[in-house]
DNA sequence: CACACAACCTGTCAGC
DNA sequence: TGCTGACAGGTTGTGT
């Protein structure tokens, strides 16, 4: 599920549910995710006061009470399939219910990821800008940090297809291959045309559709593929409005008679993951 | 340094 | 029904 809109909406649902809870027991049921799981988890978290909960990128960053240069912080990225559920009881078993942590209160909240590409790591604050993860990310897409100026300069120079740049978090961090897709269509650029070739006038709807596409996102409650549910276990509902995300062979939305272009909506692969595009509204 | 691609792991779906 | 191959929201490591 998770792009920079689905973290987004699970960040606010653990916020709004967890802020001020103790973590109560923290159990690891299997440690060998993307990056293995420590072992002093559990014992530096239990008993601790959760103090916040934030989002950089495509990770969530929990925090906690005292606050301090030596508060621990918790480093959870969901990779392709990992997800964060509540559990009031009820919850039949789950061989991918990698860590489960229980709360004051009796809630019981699981770190679920069946490929297991995600990981939950620990860092210290005052080492947290230059953790390994972290150091290195681009600005945020909707922070004002990314603008026309900036993506200009970033493209400047570079050989790769704009699809492929878009990805890369160094140059902005929390855009992944859909909301990629769905922004150079809305900004009317091809996602074949070469960062370096991309104009000024281009560089700004792009900034401009990319902001728009994620705040709505976020907004829908990100996308739900499969059957997702968020931690409230809501489902997002974006994925209703994706225009060519997987639309293959459908007409255009915006084309001119629905069925202007005679093959409708094309699917690429750029650096090994699918892109959809309109080849005739975007250049 | 920049770029393309394989690898990581499990599940699902289409086609035969 | 069972098998095979393609594909899936991401990131990292390797090779050119």
């Amino acid at each position: 599920m998770p792009e920079l809109p689905e973290v987004e909406t699970v960040r606010r649902g653990l916020a709004k549910r967890l802020t001020g809870q103790t973590i109560v027991t923290v159990r690891l049921n299997r440690p060998d995710l993307r990056f293995p799981i420590p072992p002093d988890l559990p014992g530096r978290l239990e008993g601790r006061t959760i103090a916040s909960i934030d989002r950089r990128a495509k990770y969530l960053l929990v925090r906690f009470e005292p606050k301090g240069a030596d508060a621990p912080v918790m480093i959870v990225h969901l990779g392709m399939s990992g997800r964060i559920l509540f559990d009031d009881g009820g919850r039949p078993p789950d061989p991918h219910d990698h860590l489960v942590f229980t709360a004051g209160d009796g809630t019981r909240l699981i770190y679920n990821d069946v490929r297991r590409f995600g990981f939950v790591l620990l860092a210290g604050e005052s080492g947290l800008a230059a953790h390994p993860r972290l150091a290195g990310l681009g600005p945020e897409p909707l922070g004002d940090g990314f603008d026309t100026a900036y993506l200009r300069g970033r493209l400047a120079g570079r050989m790769t297809p704009i699809k492929s740049a878009l990805l890369d978090q160094k140059l902005v961090a929390g855009i992944g291959n859909i909301y990629a897709c769905e922004a150079l269509f809305q900004a009317g650029v091809s996602p074949s045309r070469l960062a370096a070739a991309v104009t000024g006038k281009q560089a700004g709807k792009l900034v401009e559709a990319v902001k728009d596409v994620l705040s709505r996102a976020i907004e829908a409650g990100g996308s739900s593929l499969r059957d997702y549910v968020q931690t409230d276990g809501e489902l997002g509902y974006f994925q209703h409005s994706w225009s060519v995300y997987g639309r293959q062979g459908e007409p255009c939305p915006t084309c001119p008679g629905g069925r202007a272009c005679a093959t409708g909506v094309s699917r690429i692969v750029q650096s090994g993951r699918s892109t959809f595009y309109c080849h005739r509204q975007q250049r």
